[in-house]
RNA sequence: GGCGCCGUACCCAAGUGGCUAAGGGAGCAGUCUGCAAAACUGCGAUGCGGCGGUUCGAACCCGCCCGGCGCCUCCA
């Protein structure tokens, strides 16, 4: 049974769905004005996993997770470039899905964007304001916290604490620090929609509530996204949603960790951020490889602790990932019908994969459910040495693909060894890899069995040497014939 | 000022009261190999930031200290 940290009890608890079998999950998406970074992979990974996890367990999944397509950050870049806001969403929604698409990232099953719900925000809205929850001023409706007695629970602040550490430039119109904007009466030139108190747009925190409600339910099982929403932004949520219905909103609160570059956050504001498309773009391997590379390297850490990228530590997951795939090769190569090793293998097949649920049970212990895995790679490789069928390789390499789906991992038929690297733009290393064709590869090899044949090591070893050169490395096996990888 | 997180070997990273502190990467040595590569075997923290305390027993609980970080403002 899987047991998820809910930042709203502070523990870790059992997860049962409100109807058995079916969970509904929202999850924060990204505002779209610009491209993503890698933490913004990291949130989006974190909760594919999760959602494929549920899917693993049995359970059916309904995902949603929106796309703030109307913002100030959004109306900002418009007017930088000159173009519509439309433009700018369309163009980074795209470059989402691109992103995702290389990231392996699965899509929602529901992607709602909030100009798409302003009815569904409005209604909201006006509930509240018919509540006494909400409150006028001008063109504006404000969420009045100190309504809702409990504001705070989430992010266990107290409304004295956050006064103290209000802004400066609070707006003077409100009642209370606190109190955010439901909807905002727009400037000329900005997006607008009619409404009962003119015309403006909806605020940032109330179009999850609303999109959330409306493909949900009043009241659903999880709800996810970065540590920095926890305050102010689910805070809201919660207030908003719940001072609306009187329920519950969501049940399990689910918050990722930040990515991090040298021991400090990474952000927009700080100028020191990397896009995905920019590792990709800088990557020597080809796009296939480089998500796996990037997957392996987010779930090498527990979803919620600090993750430091760097270089390095992507070249580490690609080592790590090498190794699965060498073992994947050994296990398409012929074998006897019958091996030794197929019958205690199998028994430690049984034994990895409940290593690898119970890890992934323990609040999607990702670091300790790979480490099942490589352990399994290391008894499999033991097993191979000992013999092994052709039944029991298939087997475990379906395995293999079955867990590995969970994480997204070790799907590929061709990794990196059999596929043309990329051209860099700088042509050097990567770019002088690309050079052999497997054909040109297949006469090199066949010239240097035959040099070796004749006891020629030393034309042979030139071969080798010139195949080398080109990025081509050579597995000789025990027969006599040789493997090679790129 | 308020709330909270982290510090485990060269690097990454599990473990959070009780057998020999997972796993990976890198390194070294060995087996195999004509030599390699891959694989396998072995080596690698008497120790878990420091100091005290609780306990029969602590990396795991408590206190203090040191170091680093996050949120409180748009932010995954």
């Amino acid at each position: 049974m899987l047991r998820v940290y809910n930042t709203l009890t502070g523990n870790k608890d059992l997860f049962e769905p409100m109807v058995p079998g079916k969970v509904r999950m929202y999850v924060c998406g990204v505002t779209v004005y610009d491209y993503c970074h890698i933490g913004h992979a990291r949130s989006a990974l974190v909760f594919d996993v999760l959602r494929r996890y549920l899917e693993y367990s049995g359970l059916a999944v309904e995902f949603a997770k929106n796309f703030t397509d109307v913002d100030d950050k959004i109306i900002k870049r418009a007017n930088e470039q000159g173009v519509s806001c439309e433009r700018i969403t369309t163009t980074y929604i795209q470059a989402y899905y691109d992103d995702m698409d290389k990231l392996g990232v699965r899509r929602a099953t529901l992607e709602p964007r909030a100009t798409a719900h302003i009815a569904d925000i409005i209604a909201l809205v006006e509930i509240l304001v018919a509540k006494g929850m909400a409150y006028r001023v001008e063109g504006d409706v404000y969420f009045q916290v100190d309504r809702y007695p409990v504001y705070g629970r989430l992010s266990k602040r107290k409304m004295d604490d956050l006064q103290a550490g209000a802004r400066v430039d609070v707006d003077e119109r409100k009642r209370h620090p606190m109190d955010f904007a439901l909807w905002k009466g727009s400037k000329p030139g900005e997006p607008s929609w009619d409404s009962p108190w003119g015309p403006g747009r909806p605020g940032w925190h109330i179009e999850c509530s609303a999109m959330a409600m409306r493909h949900l339910g009043e009241t659903f099982d999880i709800h996810g996204g970065g540590m920095d929403l926890i305050f102010p932004h689910h805070e809201n949520e919660i207030a908003q949603s719940c001072g609306a219905t009187g329920k519950e909103f969501a049940r399990y609160w689910v918050h990722n960790g930040f990515v991090q570059i040298n021991q400090e956050k990474m952000s927009k504001s700080l100028g020191n951020f990397f896009t995905i498309r920019e590792i990709f773009d800088k990557s020597e391997w080809p796009d296939a490889v480089t998500g796996e590379m990037l997957r392996y390297f987010l779930l090498s850490t527990h979803y919620r602790s600090p993750l430091d990228f760097s270089d390095q530590s992507l070249a580490e997951a690609k080592n790590a990932l090498n190794g699965f795939y060498d073992l994947f090769d050994r296990l398409k190569e012929t074998a006897p019908d019958r091996g030794s090793a197929d019958l205690p293998l199998r028994e430690t097949m049984g034994r990895a994969r409940q290593a690898f649920v119970d890890a992934m049970d323990d609040d999607l212990n990702t670091p300790s459910a790979v480490a099942a895995l490589q352990k399994l790679r290391g008894d499999t490789n033991k097993a191979l040495d000992a013999g092994l069928s052709g039944d029991t390789r298939r087997l475990v390499r379906e395995e293999f693909r079955r867990v590995g789906a969970v994480l997204g991992l070790l799907q590929s038929d061709d990794w990196q060894f059999k596929s043309q690297p990329k051209r860099t733009a700088s042509g050097t290393s990567a770019g002088e890899k690309a050079g052999l064709s497997d054909e040109e590869i297949g006469a090199k090899i066949a010239a240097r069995l035959a040099a070796k044949q004749s006891k020629n090591y030393k034309l042979a070893d030139q071969l080798r040497a010139e195949l080398a050169s080109q990025g081509v490395t050579i597995e000789d096996r025990p027969d006599g014939t040789s493997r090679w990888k790129r």
